[in-house]
DNA sequence: GTAACTGCAAAATATTTGCATCCTT
DNA sequence: AAGGATGCAAATATTTTGCAGTTAC
């Protein structure tokens, strides 16, 4: 199940106003979302501590991903995949559209192998792509 | 040359304490710095909006490009490739270890090639790697 | 000499922490 | 009832802007 309810039950999180309701807004944008942009939909609803310790709870329990992103603005998305606590299977492709700024995540896209130099080890990958999205064409 | 003066003439910007220093800095190191790094180099030195705009217009330039990263520390670094002003030739994978924090550009390691969506188009593309380096093994 | 650069002050923005209160279970 | 979650206040961190004084060329 993917609704917001199943998803705090899954993962042993009361169910509270703030916590449903920004899992709402994720499971219904198709794409990441940073904090500021948490805030302007939810407005004055909840405070915007709440909403960075809501998004700290959710990445501690790997509901959401951050994406990596030069501008350095902290972006997040669901995970689509099969996250557990602790351990992220976040192997696909973010893209970055530089008309309207939106953030993608190309869940079928997956980020090719590449080879290291000796004694690299990689535990986690990310490819942040950046360009021009299809409706910006 | 890849002293800083030859660096700043090439790219027409003026030779002051700043952008020299700050450039030794970069040149002398072989990972990338965030603007905290340098400002605990540069002690009192310099003020710490002139870092913020000095690295600024090294990005201008294209002397200095920004890595992301999922902890939301903008991250600078050399380009040692090809890049004139607007335009980077970044295709080189960057290594982030979680034990020593450094972040190192994998200069010799290619970004492998992916194959987007249709309709997305590809400007600029980021791998980052988290994982281990050979330090601290 | 002039345009560009720097330092200082301050504003704007982003994030974290402590604590008292309220809500979920 | 008890532990966890929230809201508020405030501290801390980060980045930007305006302006006056200084410096490079």
């Amino acid at each position: 199940m993917t609704d917001a309810l199943s998803i705090l039950k899954r993962n042993h999180l009361s169910n509270t106003d703030s916590r449903r309701a920004i899992l709402e807004i994720f499971l219904q944008s198709d794409n990441a979302l940073a904090h500021n942009d948490i805030e302007k939909i939810t407005g004055e609803r909840f405070d915007r501590v709440t909403v960075y310790r809501t998004l700290q709870t959710f990445i501690d329990k790997g509901i959401v991903h951050t994406i990596p992103t030069a501008d350095n603005a902290t972006r997040y998305a669901l995970c689509r995949e099969n996250c557990t606590e602790g351990h992220h299977h976040d192997d696909h492709v973010h893209f970055i559209c530089e008309v309207c700024g939106k953030t993608t995540c190309l869940d079928n896209t997956h980020i090719p192998a590449v080879k290291l130099p000796r004694g690299y080890d990689a535990t986690q990958i990310n490819m942040i792509v950046n360009g021009i999205c299809p409706d910006c064409r």
